[in-house]
DNA sequence: TAGCAAAAGTGCTATAGTCCACATTTCCAC
DNA sequence: GTGGAAATGTGGACTATAGCACTTTTGCTA
């Protein structure tokens, strides 16, 4: 056995950067989350404290240090000097970017669509504006009838440059979310959406496909979503019936 | 002079700690915010390496690298492997809780109010129920006309716990914003605000005050107001005139 | 037994370096 | 000139260590 712990350490690090490439404050934190998410620690149980997970994880208490800080800052941790470290309770998630599928099923629904209109269009000066493109780009746009629970919710109109996602057109779009193909299948890694809402009503058409009165109040929502790097990806421009949703956000001071 | 550097180090530390007991690393972050607030530094321009912020303010690498780290965090700067480190773009403010007041300002609009209801109730029970207070809790109620450019803009219904504000109804609700009356003249430190959005159509009467056809679709708003500590201080029931309002959020994955 | 001081454990601040990954600039060879 | 390698400078990761502030527990004293 080696005797300089100088040398270990150095060894340690050689051996677990070379293959994984991932910095050990990093792991550690992997580590952690995954006891969390796995059930092994529950909210209020305490999490090793800085000295201990250095020596678990051979690496310095700094080191440690910034694998606990980091995780507070994503609030899973909460740290209280002279205390510890304990597993944070889970927290109501406002203002998550979320898909429609995936809000339903935040609700207990399930989601479908109906496609309505799936093209490559090139005269929507506005939906290509709201993606920082030239007015006359080629824009994939399809229209989607989304329901839940056996009847219509919403219309969507989403837009995405057509020159980013080729073969997007015979993904199936009515059945699986617009999220999950772009990031499992074009490994697009989204980031924020800025979002406008006001109040419409429902024109003749709206009104037929969402099975409501005429002039009925709806929510308009256009949202442009952009990656985690910041560039605008998708455009969707939504109507929502207003006695199904129910906009939830949180504003901080 | 002193030759020995470690003892240096350690006798500036402690001159600068007793007094002012603010730590190294926060001593520089302000140092660096007053040089950005102050317009001695504009977006785009570089901030001192980790390396340089160590020798002028004689600290070590690790304690410059934690206030810059920490300004990062803030969104007061940029950091770039190899580059070096930049202010940061003024941000806008989304997600921001503001009065309406606030609001208005930041369109460069001057909002007014014209009161007509200012009494206490007691049997308004889903109000106190949003404020988590027994269902017929006197509480304070105004109603206030919210207008901007000579145009009426909005109709808010505030309520407020009776027994928490003695003499808010004398207060000058409709020339202040009540958010100003309630930090300046009760110590009250807002925190944040969930509110609930959907839409729906003008009633006769709110027509009327907001000079809209009837069955205009507006947006409504129902937001519930808490302390930095989590108490429930406020709740707003508000109807904006959707042709003068656009709620903008934004949202991350 | 009651009270209080010491010990132990925790997170927080800080030092004084090392090596790596990455980007720009400089400068030399062709 | 021009291309490419080296030098320079930056942020990122990390070590090994020290002392401080704060809280709980322990244990001793009166």
């Amino acid at each position: 056995m080696a005797t300089n712990k100088k040398w270990l350490a150095s060894a340690d690090r050689l051996t677990a950067r070379i293959p994984s490439a991932v910095p050990a404050y990093q792991r550690i934190q992997s580590a952690i989350r995954k006891r969390i998410d796995s059930g092994q620690l529950h909210p209020g149980d305490p999490v090793p404290s800085e000295r201990d997970l250095a020596k678990i994880h051979h690496v310095s208490l700094m080191t440690a240090r910034h694998a606990l800080a980091s995780l507070e800052r994503e609030g899973l941790v909460e740290r209280r000097r002279g205390i510890g470290t304990f597993v944070a309770p889970p927290k109501i998630h406002f203002n998550k970017l979320m898909s429609y599928t995936e809000q339903m099923a935040a609700r207990s629904l399930t989601a479908g669509a109906k496609v309505l209109f799936a093209k490559i269009v090139d005269s929507e000066n506005e939906a290509a504006a709201r993606l920082s493109l030239p007015p006359t780009s080629s824009l994939l746009k399809f229209e989607r009838l989304r329901h839940a629970a056996g009847e219509p919710f919403a219309l969507e109109t989403c837009y995405l440059n057509a020159a980013e996602f080729p073969g997007l057109l015979d993904a199936p779009i009515g059945r699986v979310s617009l999220f999950a193909i772009l990031e499992r299948d074009f490994h697009v890694e989204l980031g924020y959406a800025d979002e406008e809402v006001d109040a419409t009503a429902a024109d003749p058409r709206i009104a037929e496909l969402l099975a409501i009165p005429r002039r009925e109040p709806l929510l308009r929502i256009r949202q442009v979503i952009y990656s985690a790097k910041g560039k605008a990806i998708l455009y969707v421009l939504g109507f929502y019936r207003s006695d199904r949703h129910n906009l939830v956000i949180r504003r901080f001071r």
